[in-house]
DNA sequence: AGCACGCCGACT
DNA sequence: GTCGGCGTGCTC
């Protein structure tokens, strides 16, 4: 009987092709050139069957095989293969968003290559006009040697300086080697650990070879990377690959840096900005064993490891680590089935873990440390409400914080201020009338900009020059209202003329390395006084900052999202992690107009584990997540009634699928925002008590919803345990 | 997803 | 009379 073989492109195609083997004998996930239409293509072996639905006379057979060895390991591929059943996307979709672009368009791969520079001239044979060229020799020859994916970090085109450099002979290339610590030279470096964190590495350690889950929970500083780091020297002295999982890897430096110290140049980095060929490289590293460890954000969690040992999810209550696009993934999740499939311990690390994890650390289903100490830091940090009420504000600044930065930029310590609003005023209002400018193409308000000197939208490309004149009344008396990062540095600028005021958020991303430079000012300890947005509660310790502000916690106390209150507790937190400096116990201020909220008071009187505990309480009561699974199907659509009629449709189709009342089907809703890009958006809510309801219902409704009509003019996802349900 | 096929409006 | 608009349907 002849093999059939079932092969996906990765692409968003819905289905699977049938295709003769000929004489090939193909191994499950490998990589196959097929014709496809009139051309070839390069798709991936998802299964072996001996039957097909298509008539045996109109199946062709493949071409070639692409690579000596399949791509995808069994385990990687049964991953793979579950993700796509978990979230209910074609496996297709799912390679997409876990193969790197060139691997999906049939790119050979290269040999396993770990490149490591070495200064090996002097600066003076530079040309001073070679500015490039002479900042990268200076910080290699500093370094001594450096791998590409640390230079990447800090360079941004690095390659071409190089070459030029390698051409004067100025520097050399090496390849990186395996060198495994024994555990003398691990003991004579002295990486002691304390009573806590030896407690958690060695019940994580006595089982390395089969699946675990573990929470470490700790503070900032309290060491958790070091706990990292002896759990993966122990994973890498086995021969086997440690993946390690950051939210972001522009604030991960620190964590990067540590495992380069400690694990040398086969430490790896692996993100979405990569370029393609330096990703494609890191991948085939992963997959010949040639890397040790790898650091990398959440796409990382695909890498196709040839031994994989251990797996670290850092910060494990990051947003970042679902994908909000199309599939809609949770990078945590996904690497905590990695692990029971591999066999193999997953480590979540966080100062402030999610409800869904404490949950299940509190049932007993993930193991549970704590690293209460902070090391070399006597106190906690100190907090301070400011009661907002009646009281005059300075840009959003009241007295007594202005007078505690004063205070602390005197002493020549940094000061840290969050706000939550990019921009200079997150509203432009007409004085005269009180109509406010809003975006054409989105319900929502445009946002004022410096930077650009322009209303800019937040939630579309939208850009326009500030009117003149109100578009309604027609009178000049346009003005900001409301405060936003921009409005606050300009503020302190005039407060603090002498001091060396920083702005770190989203919009100085748009320039390439400036948030890497800005955070090395900081780091350095040349800003004194810091604003930005909540990106920067994910930044590391920076010892100098000795006072924090929140600018304005009231969003978080009183938001429509049931998340909004564990959200910022954790801000709160994280926050508070940044503040302090060796003995010197860090000054928080949070100001509200709400200083007697029942949540801010257990959270201040009694931290985060006693408010995560409450919240729970509160979910489990409400019937919200992790006591409730959510699965929300979305649509947009350019009229309103359109993608209302298309969820009433998919409605009524689940009320038919659901018996009992094992799962239920709320009504469709507009979106908050109901327009948002001129697609105007919906939403239907699907909830049950157990998974597994939820998804046979699922697995029945997908098919019908693809098979409606309206599928064809608007567009639609269904996103499984969704962070937001708007 | 692409990409061809197919049937109706404004142009050299 | 054509060129081309994007609606519909197929790819093993």
């Amino acid at each position: 009987m002849k093999t059939i073989l079932q092969i996906a492109f990765p692409s968003a195609l819905p289905q699977c092709f049938d295709y003769l083997s000929s004489s090939h004998i193909v191994a499950e996930g490998s990589r196959v050139q097929v014709p496809f239409k009139q051309s070839t293509r390069t798709g991936i072996v998802i299964s072996k069957t001996q039957t097909s639905k298509v008539p045996p006379e109109r199946l062709k057979s493949i071409e070639r095989v692409t690579d000596t060895e399949p791509i995808l390991q069994p385990d990687l591929l049964s991953l793979l293969k579950w993700v796509s059943a978990y979230y209910h996307y074609p496996i297709g979709g799912v390679l997409k968003a876990a193969l790197p672009r060139l691997v999906r368009r049939g790119h050979p791969l290269p040999a396993p290559l770990i490149d490591v520079w070495q200064a090996c001239g002097r600066e003076e044979q530079i040309s001073l006009r070679a500015k490039k060229q002479y900042a990268l020799f200076k910080r290699l020859k500093k370094l001594g040697s450096a791998s590409a994916s640390l230079l990447d970090i800090e360079f941004p085109n690095w390659r071409q300086a190089m070459k030029s450099l390698e051409h004067k002979g100025l520097v050399r290339c090496q390849v990186a080697i395996h060198a495994p610590q024994s555990t003398a030279t691990v003991a004579a470096r002295g990486h002691r650990l304390n009573a806590d964190q030896q407690r958690a590495d060695a019940a994580i350690a006595s089982t390395i070879h089969q699946f675990s889950c573990s929470l470490l929970e700790g503070v900032t500083g309290s060491g958790k990377t070091e706990v990292y780091l002896s759990l993966c020297e122990k994973i890498i002295a086995t021969h086997a690959q440690a993946l390690v999982l950051v939210p972001e890897i522009a604030l991960a430096l620190q964590t990067v840096e540590c495992f380069k110290e400690r694990f040398g140049h086969r430490v790896q980095i692996f993100h979405s900005e990569q370029k393609d060929t330096d990703r494609l490289q890191t991948w085939v590293n992963a997959l010949s064993g040639e890397s040790d460890v790898i650091i990398g954000t959440r796409s990382a969690v695909f890498l196709p490891f040839r031994k994989l040992g251990i797996i670290v999810v850092d910060e494990e209550h990051d947003s970042s680590y679902k994908q909000e696009d199309y599939l809609r993934y949770h990078a945590r999740d996904v690497s905590i089935m990695r692990a029971k499939i591999e066999n193999l311990p997953v480590v979540l690390g966080s100062a402030t873990p999610s409800l869904e994890t404490l949950r299940n650390a509190a049932s007993g289903r993930y193991a549970h440390f704590r690293l209460p100490l902070r090391i070399a830091q006597a106190e906690p940090a100190r907090m301070q409400i400011v009661d907002l009420r009646a009281k005059p504000l300075q840009a959003g600044l009241s007295q007594l914080l202005i007078d505690k930065i004063d205070e602390h930029i005197g002493r020549g310590e940094q000061v840290l201020l969050f706000i939550n609003r990019r921009g200079y005023a997150p509203v432009t209002i007409c004085h005269h009338c009180g109509a406010t400018v809003n975006c054409p193409r989105c319900d929502a308000n445009m946002v004022y900009h410096q930077s650009n000197a322009k209303l800019n939208c937040h939630h579309c490309a939208k850009t326009m020059p500030l009117p003149k004149n109100c578009a309604s009344c027609g009178a000049d008396s346009l003005s900001p209202l409301g405060i936003g990062t921009e409005q606050i540095e300009e503020k302190l600028r005039t407060l603090f003329p002498d001091a060396h005021v920083l702005r770190i958020d989203r919009d100085i991303m748009k320039h390439r390395g400036m948030l890497e430079k800005r955070l090395a000012l900081v780091r350095s300890g040349e800003a004194d006084i810091i604003v930005g947005t909540q990106m920067l509660a994910k930044g590391h310790h920076v010892p100098s900052i000795t006072l924090v502000g929140i600018v304005n916690i009231d969003q978080g106390l009183y938001s429509a999202d049931f998340r909004s209150v564990e959200r910022l507790a954790q801000l709160v937190v994280q926050v508070s992690g940044r503040a302090g400096r060796g003995e010197v116990a860090g000054h928080i201020i949070l100001q509200t107009h709400h200083p007697q909220h029942p949540y801010l008071h257990t959270l201040l009187r009694h931290g985060y584990p006693v408010l995560a505990k409450e919240l729970l309480q509160q979910r489990k009561t409400t019937g919200l997540p992790p006591y409730t699974h959510f699965a929300l199907i979305r649509a947009q659509a350019r009229e309103l009634g359109v993608a209302m009629n298309f969820l009433s449709q998919v409605e009524k189709k689940a009320r038919q699928l659901v018996q009992h009342h094992s799962v239920q089907v709320h009504a469709p809703m507009p979106a908050a925002m109901e327009k948002k890009a001129d697609y105007y958006r919906a939403s239907l809510l699907l909830d049950a008590h157990e998974a597994a309801p939820l998804h046979h219902c699922l697995n029945q409704l997908v098919p019908t919803i693809q098979a409606l009509p309206q599928t064809r003019s608007l567009r639609w996802q269904l996103d499984i345990d969704p962070l937001e349900i708007d």
